[in-house]
DNA sequence: CCATCTTTTTGAACGCGTTCAAAAACGTGA
DNA sequence: TCACGTTTTTGAACGCGTTCAAAAAGATGG
């Protein structure tokens, strides 16, 4: 067995040891300590595979980002509009990510992206631009593409990223959502998904596209680098 | 000496250590050891007065809040017009918290209602429906009256609390900018200022105000209890 | 002044995330 | 097989936020 495969091995089962208790002692009582010993290995040798706590709850973000993916799709419907998909799918959101609402703070860390920064690649992490981002929006271009009636040309480019910021409001709503079993954070989407398709459908006027284009144009110039 | 006196003496201590430790030596470097050491007392004797160390941290931040009413006030000028107003009272807010960027997520802790929740008065805290919300929107509100023109009556009445919603946005945008020195989040608000404004003048306009409108009644929803 | 009850203060202790020097295991060419 | 460089693993240690039993200080009534 080559030197890399075991390494893979044992990051695998730290992973699998951090995940699994994640999920059923939830952060708190998750400790380095408790996932090294039930991995089978060093406190040390974890910090030698995951620079920090954090690192393995992204792995955790990264794995329920996929689920909600692999969950979302089999909801889209040809010719369903766009109102009925966001909803579905802000919704499946909502689902996966309930049982870890107290993992919120930490899981927003990971899906912002650090600037531009990190310098040459190193040991650990990727210095991705937000986890997963790209692969979130294709899932909401997916839904725009299956959508009708199909969306104003003028404004469809941008719909998918305009979007995927809906659907990081509502999660950064649902992270500071204190009402029991975040109720609040399900009223929201129940409402702002008619509201996002109607402002689709209305951006053929005039004068709400130009007010859609300047918000596309505030986020571009916000994430913009120089 | 009374002692509730000597009792409000050790407390103020204890936040006068902490504040000042916060801001010449930052959120990590400064420690309940450090800052009990600082005041004479005991850590244990710290945590008689704050239940921990984020608790502190709601000090500085309605300190900074304080500040930052005092500072804008000023900076409200008769008949300047809407966007000019929010964009000073927006830049001003980046301007004092700017040198406490690390303490961003801790902030938003204490910035967020704890839904209904919090039993009958305990010792320590308030239980308050997000520090500081009420008085934030008064500085708003404020800006409001003194702008010209005066903003379409439809709106008037929930336009303070919409600006406290687009404040507040950019204050979480603020807190996850890892740009130099923040720079994209006064892009940002030079940005979202004049679109602000031009979305209050548009919100004559019938399709628009309707718009508005339902952006209302989505947040109101959202923070429904029941 | 003493006895008693409450408020305030102490300092040791706990468990946590994280670091690090040193050891072990592994890979490689002679 | 051995020697040598690299990767992996260890376990003790550090400083942190927080807790708590017990001591000290203060208030109150006789």
């Amino acid at each position: 067995m080559t030197a890399t495969v075991k390494s893979e091995q044992t990051r695998r089962l730290l992973i699998d040891s951090a995940l699994s208790q994640f999920r059923t002692r939830g952060y708190a009582k998750t400790t380095m300590r408790s996932i090294a010993e039930a991995a089978g290995v060093s406190v040390g040798n974890a910090y030698y595979y995951f620079r920090s706590k954090d690192e393995l709850v992204a792995e955790l973000y990264r794995f329920l980002q996929d689920e909600h993916r692999s969950r979302s799709l089999p909801l889209l419907r040809d010719g369903q509009n766009l109102g009925e998909h966001l909803r579905l799918i802000l919704l499946a959101n909502l689902d996966i990510m309930g049982p870890y609402h107290d993992f919120g703070a930490h899981f927003m860390r990971t899906a912002m992206p650090p600037s531009s920064a990190s310098g040459p690649s190193r040991r650990h992490g990727s210095g991705d631009e937000g986890v997963g981002r790209a692969k979130s929006i294709a899932l909401f271009r997916q839904a725009v593409t299956v959508s009708r009636p199909q969306p104003p040309l003028a404004i469809r480019d941008d719909l998918p990223e305009l979007l995927w910021l809906v659907h990081m409001g509502v999660t950064l709503f649902w992270i500071y959502d204190r009402s029991p079993g975040q109720r609040r954070s399900r009223r929201l989407v129940q409402n702002v998904a008619p509201l996002a398709a109607k402002l689709v459908i209305l951006s053929r006027l005039p004068v709400v596209r130009n007010i859609v284009e300047d918000v596309v144009r505030l986020f571009q110039g916000a994430r913009r680098d120089d």
